[in-house]
DNA sequence: CCTTGACGTCAAGTGAACTTGATGTAGTCG
DNA sequence: CGACTACATCAAGTTCACTTGACGTCAAGG
């Protein structure tokens, strides 16, 4: 009693939202954001591929380190859907995503390096530090990206 | 001509706003939440302490790698404000703070390697990976946390 | 066949983090 | 002294990321 079409498993919406941990509306949110694909039963069902547990668990992650949806869609509308892309598309995009992640791993290092700094000055406090030079502001002046990119 | 009272510069409003690099609403709110203080002028002018760049600096890093504004005011509100604390509270609470930004440091590379692993295995798509082995869900599934902590 | 529960749509509500607007005051400069 | 700008308060508006509610539909079990 074979119920699947053509090899692929697809998945209910229930399923996908208890496998990926996140609430049904909210795979409708992401759908309609256009950041996950379903398609529809003859009774007007959603059913998802089951590689979209991956993209769902790529977005949570992604989130988790402060990164917007629309950015995440950015990153995910450049990955292939159905056909293939040139290795060479892959590589530029995949080269982008990095440089995104390995600025926010930096500035994730800085901060608490900083952290630490307070800590072996000796001053004991982040908020009175004598140490205070004045515009040592993190690079928050000026021409720096202030909100969140 | 001294303005200044006891070697301490005060800072206003508009002051703090262009050096921090956030707009002087910014600072009210933030005040209203308690990151941060001022005092008054005999003319109900706020005056800030110039440290309060650094505070500044301190909320904005934290923002960016995705730690709120609540999360952010547990710290600061660990910090003495005048008194000094006694060095094994800071200890403890520095390390707290350590922890969670190595968390999100762990988090963010393990995306990134996540990522790369999936142009290293050829397949060029992580949207529909056939590698896709079903609950490789990066641990978002069960009683993980799955909203920012 | 009928109930039950999972699912559909769409509008409106929520909380976090600010911003904007309305209205009044303070201080500085020509 | 008068104008102008920066600042004060307070309420309400905005954006993002969802959630909740109202209401109707589909499908599987008894």
């Amino acid at each position: 009693m074979p119920q699947v079409p053509e090899g692929v498993v697809w998945l209910k919406p229930g399923q996908v939202a208890e496998r990926a941990g996140v609430a049904v509306s909210t795979l409708h949110y992401y759908e309609s954001l256009g950041l996950i694909t379903s398609r529809r039963t003859s009774g007007n069902r959603r059913e998802y591929r089951r590689d979209v547990l991956r993209v769902i668990a790529f977005i949570r992650a992604s989130q988790r380190v402060g990164i917007s949806l629309e950015r995440i869609k950015d990153a995910l509308d450049q990955l292939p859907d159905e056909d293939v892309p040139t290795k060479k598309d892959w590589a530029r995009i995949s080269r982008q995503w990095r440089d995104s992640l390995n600025d926010r791993i930096e500035h994730l290092t800085a901060l608490r390096d900083r952290f630490s700094d307070c800590i072996g000055c000796g001053c004991l406090s982040l908020k009175a530090c004598p140490y205070s030079n004045p515009d040592d502001v993190l690079g928050t002046t000026g021409q720096g990206p202030l909100r969140f990119p």
